[in-house]
RNA sequence: GGUCCUGUGGCCGAGUGGCUAGGCAGAGCUCUGCAAAAGCUCCUACAGCGGUUCGAAUCCGCUCGGGACCUCCA
C-alpha cells in the first residue's frame, strides 16, 4: 500500500508522515472561541480534522488528538457588553463570563455531534490552563525573550528574529512586520509593534481576570495553544492543524513562544483548511456574513432557502479538497443533499446484497477488476494528503454497480465472490468509519418499518386488484407526509423519508 | 502597499504535461397502470494573449478578474 502523505504548510510541499513515535500520533488542532455561536465556516476545520483523525485510527495509529476551548480573554456577548463595564449591580444580573463559556461550549458540542466528529482525546480550557501558561511565560521571560510593562508581559520579536526564522509558516519578512503593523491600542508601552502579547494587565472592572507574577489580567491567545499543547503532547509532537486564517499570527506565535521554552520547533507536520466563502468571500465575522450553524440546520437565514441537515453540510465539505476554497450557495448544497441520498441508498441497498452460491470466476471479468480498482484506490487518494473528493468519485463510480445488481439487471455474481466481499467490507468502513457519514433520516425504528410494511402489503393488494384508486392514495398521502414510495421492479417497494 | 493563493462545462467541484473525474441541473431512451427511483446514452470545459514542448487545463511570462493574510478570525 501506499504510504501516507501530507501536505506540511511548513515546508509547503507534501511529505511523508512519519510519526515521532512509532505507532503513536500526537494531533493539536485549534478550538473555538466560546464568546459566541460557531458558524459554517467554523464547521469545516473541525469536520476535516475529524476525518484525518479517524483515518489516522483506521492505519492503525493511537491517537492524541488535542482540540482546545479558548475560554478565556476580552469575553462579551452581543448587546450586553455595557453592562460589563457596571459594577454595581447584583451577582446575578451582571453578566457572568463563564455562563457564556458553558453556553456556548455546550451549543458546540451538540453541533460537533450532529456532525458526527468523534470527541478529541482531550479538550482542555484556557482557563484550566492559566498555571501553565504563566510558567512558559516566565520561562520567556527568564531566557530574555519577553517583557513586562505595565503588568503586562510581551514577546520581543526582533530578539527572536535575529536568531530565528521568524515568519517561515506565513511567508512573512520581519523588516515588513515591523513596519507595517497598524496602530493598536497599547502599541506604545511594546517595544516594536509587532511584539506581542503574552499577559495583558486589566482594569478592575473586567470580569475574566486572574492573578499572575505581573498583576492582574489574562493570558495572551498565542500562548495558551503553546502551553496546553506542550503539556499533553510533549515539546515536540506531530500535527497542529487549523485553519488557514490562523497561519499569521497566532501559528506563527506558536512556533516562536514554544521554540524557546522547549528548544526545538514544536510541530513537525503543519496542516491548514481553506476557508468557506459565501459570494466568493470568506464567512467570518470581519465581513458579517457569516451563517450560524444552528440556522443551517433550521433553515431560518436570509440567505437560506431551506434547511440542511448537518451530514449533508459534512458531505458538501468532503466534496471538496480541504485546502481549497469552499464556496457556499443554496444550490451546492441541495446538490450535496441529493448526491448524499443517492450514494446513501445505494451503500443501504449493497448491505440487503448476498451472494448465494458462489460468484462467478469473474476474476478476469472487467466490472470485477473495474470495482476492485476503484476499491483500491480509496486508499490510494487518501494517502496522497486526504483526498476526500476523489474518494467520493470512486464511491459514485460503484453506485451504479450497485443499484444495477439491486435491480437484477446485473447478477450480484458477475463479482467474484471476494470482491463482492471486498466491496460490501470496505465500502462500509470508508463511509462510515473513515468519512463518518450516515443516514439523514432519523425516523427509522421498528415500528415505524412495520407500519410501513403494512401499508406496502395493503396498497400492493389493491394493485393486484388493479385498485389504483386506493394504490394512489396510500402512495400520495404518505408523500404528503414526507415519505417516498417506490415500486421497483418485480413487485417489490421501498420507500425513504425526506 | 507587501506576501501568498486562485480563475475548470448552467451550478459545485477533482485534476500528477499525453489517458472518462465526480455530484447537481438539463435532454433522450429503457423499465412502468401512473408516478418516483433506477439503468443506459448525450451535454466534453479549462479567463485572455504569448512562450517552452512532439504534446499543456497542468510548466514559464504578461494582461485581466477573484480571494486570503498583514488586526480578532476556522
Amino acid at each position: 500500500m501506499s504510504e501516507l502523505k501530507v501536505y506540511n504548510s511548513y515546508s509547503r510541499q507534501k511529505e511523508v508522515f512519519t510519526p515521532l513515535t512509532r505507532g503513536h500520533v500526537g494531533m493539536y488542532v485549534c478550538g473555538p472561541t466560546v464568546s459566541g455561536e460557531s458558524h459554517l465556516g467554523h464547521a469545516r476545520p473541525y469536520i476535516t480534522f475529524d476525518v484525518i483523525y479517524r483515518y489516522l485510527q483506521h492505519l492503525g495509529y493511537k491517537v492524541r488528538y488535542v482540540r482546545n476551548i479558548t475560554d478565556a480573554g476580552h469575553f462579551e456577548e452581543e448587546g450586553r457588553e455595557a453592562e460589563d463595564k457596571i459594577s454595581k449591580k447584583a451577582v446575578l444580573e451582571k453578566l457572568e463570563p463563564m455562563e457564556l463559556v458553558q453556553k456556548y461550549t455546550n451549543l458546540f458540542h451538540w453541533a460537533m455531534a450532529q456532525f458526527n466528529t468523534i470527541p478529541p482525546t482531550i479538550e482542555p480550557t484556557a482557563t484550566g490552563h492559566i498555571v501553565e501558561q504563566i510558567g512558559m511565560i516566565q520561562q520567556l521571560i527568564q531566557a530574555g525573550y519577553a517583557y513586562e510593562v505595565n503588568g503586562s508581559v510581551y514577546f520581543d520579536l526582533k530578539k527572536y528574529a535575529a536568531s530565528h526564522d521568524y515568519g517561515k509558516l506565513s511567508g512573512r519578512v520581519i523588516e515588513d512586520l515591523l513596519e507595517t503593523t497598524r496602530e493598536l491600542e497599547g502599541q506604545e508601552e511594546k517595544k516594536d509593534k509587532a511584539d506581542f502579547a503574552l499577559w495583558k494587565s486589566v482594569a478592575p472592572e473586567h470580569i475574566m481576570r486572574w492573578q499572575s507574577p505581573w498583576g492582574v489580567g489574562f493570558p495572551g491567545w498565542h500562548i495558551e495553544c503553546s502551553a496546553m499543547a506542550t503539556k499533553y503532547l510533549g515539546p515536540e509532537f506531530d500535527i497542529h492543524g487549523g485553519g488557514m486564517d490562523l497561519l499569521f499570527p497566532h501559528h506563527e506565535s506558536e512556533i516562536a513562544q514554544s521554540t524557546i521554552c522547549n528548544h526545538s520547533a514544536p510541530v513537525r507536520y503543519w496542516i491548514h483548511n481553506n476557508m468557506i466563502t459565501i459570494n466568493g468571500r470568506k464567512m467570518g465575522k470581519s465581513y458579517n456574513n457569516q451563517i450560524r450553524l444552528t440556522e443551517m440546520f433550521s433553515g431560518d437565514h436570509p440567505l437560506l432557502e431551506k434547511a440542511f441537515h448537518p451530514v449533508t453540510i459534512r458531505f458538501f465539505i468532503l466534496q471538496t479538497h480541504y485546502r481549497s476554497t469552499l464556496d457556499f450557495s443554496n444550490e451546492a448544497l441541495q446538490a450535496s443533499e441529493k448526491g448524499l441520498k443517492r450514494l446513501w441508498e445505494a451503500y443501504e441497498n449493497l448491505g440487503r446484497l448476498t451472494m448465494t452460491g458462489e460468484g462467478a470466476a469473474a476474476k478476469e471479468a472487467e466490472l470485477d477488476v473495474k470495482v476492485r480498482r476503484l476499491l483500491d484506490e480509496f486508499d490510494e487518494f487518501m494517502n496522497d494528503d486526504f483526498s476526500t473528493a476523489k474518494v467520493l468519485a470512486n464511491m459514485f463510480e460503484i453506485v451504479p454497480v450497485i443499484n444495477s445488481m439491486k435491480d437484477k439487471t446485473v447478477p450480484v455474481t458477475a463479482l467474484s465472490k471476494e470482491t463482492f466481499e471486498l466491496l460490501q467490507s470496505k465500502f462500509k468502513t470508508w463511509i462510515e468509519d473513515i468519512l463518518g457519514l450516515k443516514s439523514v433520516t432519523e425516523a427509522d425504528n421498528e415500528k415505524l418499518r412495520g407500519v410501513m410494511q403494512l401499508l406496502i402489503d395493503i396498497r400492493r393488494e389493491a394493485k393486484g386488484k388493479k385498485d389504483f384508486a386506493t394504490s394512489d392514495k396510500i402512495r400520495n398521502q404518505l408523500a404528503q407526509l414526507g415519505i417516498t414510495l417506490k415500486d421497483e421492479k418485480g413487485g417489490e417497494m421501498s420507500w425513504s423519508i425526506e
